[in-house]
DNA sequence: TCGACTCCCACGTTTGAAGGGA
DNA sequence: ATCCCTTCAAACGTGGGAGTCG
C-alpha cells in the first residue's frame, strides 16, 4: 500500500540534488557500537525474552530489529562541513526547511515490521547564544523552551522494507519561530543551540501498538546540531548554503549575488552585502574555529513515553556535556548515540484501545500531518507529567507543553503534576468535553533502564496553543499538520486561535488515516523526563501489561 | 543606537495539471 | 480508453535588503 502513495519524501530524496554521499560514507555516522547495543546492564530478560516466559517469536524478533537498526546520515561530509563553520538554521514565521535537509539510510529492519520513524529537536542546552567575532558566544541563559513538537515521517508507518528500500528523508521539515505556528511546525527560539534526533518506534500491526514487543530507539547525529537564527550571521554558513542548496541557486556565483543586487537597485557597480562585508572584515579570524564557550552541565535524561496503560517508553535525552552535541569547538568524531528501548509486559491491564484498531483499520496513505508535539527538552522534562487525551482516530491533536517552570527542579518525581488544561484540535468534530488526569511521574532510574507502571491515563482532548497552557503540563502532543494555503483559507481565525482568546478549538483537514494510527499511537504516550547517569546509548525495556492484540 | 526580527523581493526549483501523440 | 511525454504556470524555497520593533 506504500508503494500505492506515490512520490514519498523518501523517494524525492533521491532525486534531491546535491552531493549524495556513498553508503559507505554513511555506514561511519551509524558506528552504533552493535557489541554494546545490547545495553550495558540490560540481561536478555530485560529485552523481554526471558528464558522460560515462553516469549513469542515475534518479541524476539522485534528485539532484534530494534536492536539492529542502523541508521546512517546522508550527506554527511556536508553536514560536516556545516558544523565545523557552526551550522545555522534560519527559522522564520512562515517555517523555513532545514539545508542541509535531514536524510538517513536506515538498515537493519526487519522487513515486514512496521515502525514510525520521527524527529524531535531538543535544545542542546541551556545558553542563548550571539554571534560575536566571528563565532558564537554564549550570550546568556536560554529562553523557555518552545512546546516540543515531533515531526513524523509522512510514511509513517511503514515496513521496514519500504524505510530500507531508499533514504528517508526529512526534508519537509520546517522550523518556526512563531509560538502560535498552526502549521505543526517545530518551534524554535532564535540564537538558540538545538540537536535533532532520530526516533523509530515499531509498530508492527501484527502486535498493534503498545504491545510488549513495541520498541523504538533514538538516534543522534551531533553534526546535525546547529544554532537557529533568524537570519545568517556566520557568513561561512551562507557560501555553504548558497553553494549546496539547489534552491539558492539564484545566490550563486562569487560576485553574481552581488550584481543581482546591483542590477536590482540599478546600479552600475556591484553593492557588497552586510554579510560580505563582515566577513571581509573578519576574514582573517576565519582560520579559527567558533569556540563555543563550554556548555552548561545539565543532566542526561530519559523521557518516558509512557502508553495509556501507563507503561513507559523512554527516549535517552543525552547530556550536552555527556553526549557531543556541542560541536562548534571541535570537529569531533561523529559517533551516533544510540538509545534502544522496549517495553514489555508488566502489569495485568487489559485494554481495548482505540489507537490499535483504528490502526489497523487505516489504509495506508500519505499525509503532510506529520508533526506532533514532542517531548520538552531535557530537564524541563523532568517534571513533566503524563496524560492522554481522548481523541478519536480523525482527530489531531496538539498537547501543552512543559514550561520554563519546572526546568532545574530536581526533586521531580516527588512532584505532584501540576493541572491539565487543554484545548483541542479537531477535523472532525470537537471535543465537547474535556478529561484530564494527572499520572504519576516514576523516577528513572539509572541504567540499565528499566519500565514501570503508572496509573491508566484517559486520552485528553489537545490544545492548539501551547502558550495558553499552564507551563509543566502536558508535554506531548500530536500536530497534524495543516497546509499554510489551508490556513490562508480560513483566515487568521483558523491559524491563531489563541489571539482570539477562544479555547482554540480549530477546524482542520482531516489527518490521514496513516499518521492517524502513528497519533493514536503516539497520544497514548506522553513524556517525561528524569534524571540519567551518562551514558552515550542504552536500550530498556518497557512494561505494557495485557495489550490486546488484534 | 543597536541587534533581532519581519516583510517583501527576485530568482531558481519543484510540482502537477493540461495537452498532444502513440 | 490508456499510457507516455512535453509544456507551462503556479507554488514553493531561498538569501538579501529595507524597514520595524523593543
Amino acid at each position: 500500500m506504500l508503494q500505492d502513495k506515490g512520490l514519498s519524501e523518501s523517494e524525492e530524496a533521491f532525486r534531491a540534488p546535491g552531493p549524495a554521499l556513498g553508503e559507505a560514507s554513511t555506514t561511519n555516522s551509524t558506528s552504533v557500537p552493535e557489541p554494546t547495543l545490547a545495553a550495558p546492564g540490560l540481561s536478555g530478560a530485560a529485552l523481554g525474552s526471558p528464558p522460560g516466559q515462553g516469549a513469542d517469536v515475534a518479541a524476539t524478533a522485534a528485539e532484534q530489529t530494534i536492536e539492529n537498526i542502523k541508521v546512517g546520515l546522508h550527506e554527511k561530509e556536508l553536514w560536516k562541513k556545516f558544523h565545523e563553520a557552526g551550522t545555522e538554521m534560519i527559522i522564520t514565521k512562515a517555517g523555513r526547511r532545514m539545508f542541509p535537509s535531514y536524510k538517513v539510510k536506515v538498515t537493519g529492519m526487519n522487513p515486514k515490521t512496521k515502525y514510525i520513524l520521527l524527529i524531535d529537536i531538543v535544545p542542546a542546552d541551556d545558553h542563548r547564544y550571539k554571534f560575536c567575532d566571528n563565532k558564537w558566544m554564549v550570550a546568556g541563559k536560554a529562553e523557555p523552551a518552545m512546546p516540543g513538537r515531533l515531526y513524523v515521517h509522512p510514511d509513517s508507518p511503514a515496513t521496514g522494507a519500504h524505510w530500507m528500500r531508499q533514504l528517508v528523508s526529512f526534508q519537509k521539515l520546517k522550523l518556526t519561530n512563531n509560538h502560535l505556528d498552526p502549521f505543526g511546525h517545530i518551534i524554535l527560539n532564535s540564537m538558540h543551540k538545538y540537536q535533532p534526533r532520530l526516533h523509530i518506534v515499531k509498530a508492527d500491526e501484527n502486535n498493534a501498538f503498545g504491545s510488549k514487543n513495541t520498541a523504538f530507539c533514538t538516534h543522534v547525529f551531533p553534526e546535525t546540531s546547529f544554532i537557529s537564527v533568524t537570519s545568517y550571521q556566520n557568513h561561512k554558513i551562507t557560501q555553504l548554503k548558497i553553494e549546496n542548496n539547489p534552491f539558492a541557486k539564484g545566490f550563486r556565483g562569487s560576485d553574481d549575488s552581488d550584481l543581482r543586487v546591483a542590477r536590482l537597485q540599478s546600479k552600475e557597480y556591484p553593492v557588497i552585502s552586510k554579510s560580505i562585508m563582515r566577513q571581509r572584515l573578519v576574514s582573517s579570524q576565519l582560520s579559527a574555529k567558533p569556540d563555543v564557550s563550554p556548555l552548561h552541565s545539565a543532566h542526561q535524561a530519559l523521557q518516558h513515553y509512557q502508553y495509556e496503560n501507563g507503561a513507559h517508553m523512554q527516549f535517552a535525552a543525552a547530556e550536552p556535556q555527556d553526549l557531543p552535541l556541542n560541536t562548534f569547538s571541535t570537529q569531533r568524531d561523529s559517533s551516533l548515540f544510540y538509545h534502544c528501548l522496549k517495553r514489555r509486559a508488566d502489569s495485568a491491564r487489559h485494554l481495548d484501545l482505540p489507537c490499535k484498531r483504528s490502526y489497523l483499520e487505516t489504509p495506508s496513505s500519505v499525509g503532510d500531518d506529520h508533526y506532533f508535539r514532542s517531548p520538552p527538552p531535557y530537564d524541563q522534562q523532568m517534571l513533566s507529567p503524563s496524560y492522554c487525551s481522548e481523541v478519536t482516530p480523525r482527530e489531531a491533536c496538539m498537547y501543552s507543553s512543559s514550561g520554563p517552570e519546572i526546568a532545574g527542579v530536581s526533586a521531580v518525581d516527588d512532584l505532584p503534576p501540576p493541572p491539565l488544561s487543554c484545548n483541542m484540535w479537531t477535523s472532525v468534530s470537537p471535543y465537547t468535553s474535556y478529561s484530564v488526569q494527572t499520572m504519576e511521574t516514576v523516577p528513572y532510574q539509572p541504567f540499565p533502564t528499566h519500565f514501570t507502571t503508572t496509573t491508566m491515563m484517559p486520552r485528553l482532548p489537545t490544545i492548539s496553543a501551547q502558550s495558553a497552557q499552564p507551563p509543566g503540563n502536558a508535554h506531548f502532543s500530536v500536530y497534524n499538520q495543516l497546509s499554510q494555503s489551508q490556513v490562508r483559507e480560513r483566515g487568521p481565525s483558523a491559524s491563531f486561535p489563541r489571539e482570539r482568546g477562544l479555547p482554540a478549538v480549530c477546524e482542520r483537514k482531516p489527518p490521514s488515516p496513516h499518521l492517524n494510527a502513528a497519533n493514536e499511537f503516539l497520544y497514548s504516550q506522553s513524556f517525561s523526563l528524569t534524571r540519567e547517569s551518562s551514558l552515550q546509548y542504552h536500550s530498556g525495556v518497557g512494561a505494557v501489561e495485557n495489550w490486546t492484540d488484534g
